[in-house]
RNA sequence: GCGCCUGUAGCUCAGCUGGAUAGAGCAACGGACUUCUAAUCCGUAGGCCGCAGGUUCGAAUCCUGCCAGGCGCGCCA
């Protein structure tokens, strides 16, 4: 519909051009609006004023121009106005409004999808946290707004890989074996002292007791590093198992689970930085090997291999994100947690210092959760190793409520995270308010089916001419602003717009249900109106699942 | 100190790449269930869009400065 108006006032303007009502057929891009206040319109240009400089006209004369020369083939325009300081404001005929109902339906689960990204390549990686502890309800949030973004790519023509970044090696999981092996120890009744840097929480003594009862003895007659090593590896790999159980819950899988370790022994790291050695992008320094990070932009340069001859974290997320690119991906986005930002323009410094374009890469950075309980902050003490894991929120709320929750606001923006509220059914709790719609949509078509017989929610262009209330009209505006909701939450990484846009649409129907009977004895009125309102389950339903939450038949 | 993010109704937040009179939910107050699910709806009230400049026909939106809060600034990840 918008796109309809936009050509017809270009081509008007062609038209007004050549017929010497216009000074220029040079163009702005055509900006077409949906006014806030009803009484300016369904839609609006301010096409006039900003082609004012380069017409030099008054903007009211260059819209009566275009006005002149208005095409309507379809006839959707009922009257249009030049209002304010040179609006075009468009009036629609409700009718015109009715063609939105069939597309949705024949297109049905594919509705709305802009073919926006051609088949390109992205990879899109979150979460990656480190196998040394439970998720969070951070965690959960990056796992749910990547897993959304990537779903919403992917409808809009993206090729899509979601990927796990696993922290295998390195300091933090020795850290973890020794925190394992020094638990094992106090188990079997030796003295310790457990030093503060080493993992606090009650799961660590959990793996080493299992580790204990696996191994006995041999933990503490094995030369230290090499049992370190074993409980480091074995403990990682049952949290990883836990970690990717919570994920399971949350309805998310992953395509790759790629292993740092994994990267380090194929050579992957040290080829990297060989390279970027010769390449004059590395020094030496302190005893230290240097990345000249800060001729690309960082603050400064930035160590990747110690004194002590042990590669950083950023050496192996050089040679990562080298990979990443070398497996053919376009477009690279990582979602990462608010507190690593400091770290983008080192990344992106290695991006560019090997030549490729750092515009491919994005990082999504989520804002903190507050986790609260009516209100009052639950205690979320690191050091102590006390804290409410991202499994408790899920067991408790659920993953519908997690989900949605996650979704319903901006990820720049910090998001208070209240458990109690989660489980309210009330208008509080968005997912419900959202979710009751399909249902009582779902409720009616079955009362229907089974009243009236009517089963086949088909086409009727005679039925669909009843909906003419003005909660009808309206209701169908909505839906038809859905594909570009999608296309514009696809652009901007920005998957709480669906979220949003799916509560105003909750919004507008539940108003209607109010007012309107469905089922009436008015065979085609009825006939019209489940046609629109299996209409706006397709649309709820659709959204819903780009966000990976269930659409219920019932609640 | 430097960098990034944030500042919109009492609270929690939207606000489309600059548009006309600023949006929603909650909380407050008043109403609507013999009706397809009241997990709902209708109405009332509530605002120097942090402050000050600038850009322009027009700014919550863009630029600069200041104030306040969060986060980061390691040969940790």
């Amino acid at each position: 519909m918008k796109a309809d108006i936009k050509q017809m006032i270009l081509d008007a303007a062609r038209t007004a051009f050549q017929n010497g009502e216009l000074s220029s057929d040079d163009f702005p891009a055509v900006d077409v609006e949906e006014p806030k206040l009803v009484l300016h319109g369904d839609f609006s240009t301010n096409f006039a004023m900003v082609s004012a400089s380069v017409q030099k006209m008054a903007p009211k004369k260059i819209a009566q121009a275009v006005l002149k020369h208005l095409n309507d083939p379809n006839g959707i325009i009922q009257r249009t106005e030049i209002a304010g300081p040179g609006f075009i404001n468009f009036y629609i005929h409700p009718e015109a409004w009715h063609p939105v109902l069939s597309v949705i339906h024949e297109k049905d689960a594919a509705y709305g999808a802009k073919d926006i990204g051609g088949g390109s390549r992205v990879q899109v990686e979150f979460v990656s946290a480190n196998p040394t502890g439970p998720l969070h309800v951070g965690h959960g949030r990056g796992a749910v707004v990547g897993d959304a973004t990537a779903a919403i790519l992917a409808f809009c023509g993206y090729d899509i890989s979601r990927e796990y970044y696993i922290n295998d090696a390195g300091k933090q999981v020795h850290t973890l074996g020794r925190s394992v092996l020094l638990r094992a120890r106090e188990l079997s009744g030796q003295a310790i002292v457990f030093p503060e840097e080493c993992y606090q929480g009650d799961y660590i003594r959990d793996i080493a007791k299992r580790i204990l009862g696996e191994k006995g003895d041999w933990l503490f007659f094995a030369d230290e590093e090499e049992a370190v090593s074993f409980c480091a590896a074995s403990a990682a790999k049952e949290i990883l198992a836990w970690i990717q159980e919570d994920l399971d819950l949350l309805g998310i899988r992953f395509d790759t689970w790629f292993s740092e370790q994994g990267l380090c022994d194929s050579g992957k790291v040290d080829e990297v930085i060989r390279q970027f050695t010769q390449n004059k992008m590395i020094y030496e320094q302190d005893g230290a090997r240097w990345f000249k990070t800060e001729d690309f932009g960082d603050e400064k340069d930035r160590v990747v291999v110690r004194n002590n001859g042990q590669t950083t974290y950023f050496a192996s997320d050089i040679a990562y994100h080298q990979d990443k690119f070398d497996r053919g991906f376009d477009r690279i986005i990582d979602v990462w947690g608010a507190d690593h930002h400091g770290y983008i323009p080192r990344i992106r410094a290695s991006i560019a210092a090997s030549g490729k374009d750092p515009s491919r890469f994005t990082v999504i950075l989520t804002q903190l959760v507050n986790l609260l309980r009516k209100g009052e902050p639950v205690a979320m003490g690191k050091r102590s190793g006390q804290f409410v894991t991202l499994r408790e929120v899920i067991d408790e709320v659920g993953r519908d409520a997690a989900r949605f929750i996650f979704l319903t606001r901006h990820y720049d923006s910090p998001l208070d995270f209240d458990l109690e509220l989660a489980k309210q059914q009330t208008n509080d709790n968005p997912v419900f308010y959202v979710q009751y719609v399909h249902a009582r949509i779902s409720s009616i078509l079955k009362k229907a089916a089974e009243e009236k017989n009517i089963d086949d929610i088909a086409f009727d262009p005679e039925a669909i001419r009843h909906l003419t209330a003005p909660e009808e009209i309206e209701l169908i505006k909505h839906l038809s602003r859905y594909p570009e909701t999608v296309a514009e939450s696809a652009e901007k990484l920005e998957p709480h717009r669906i979220a949003f846009y799916l509560m105003d649409l909750a919004a507008v129907f539940h108003a209607y249900y109010n007012r309107h009977r469905v089922i009436t004895d008015d065979s085609q009125l009825t006939a019209g109106r489940l046609y629109l309102v299996a209409a706006v389950r397709i649309i709820i339903r659709n959204g819903l699942h780009l966000l990976g939450v269930t659409a219920p038949e019932s609640m």
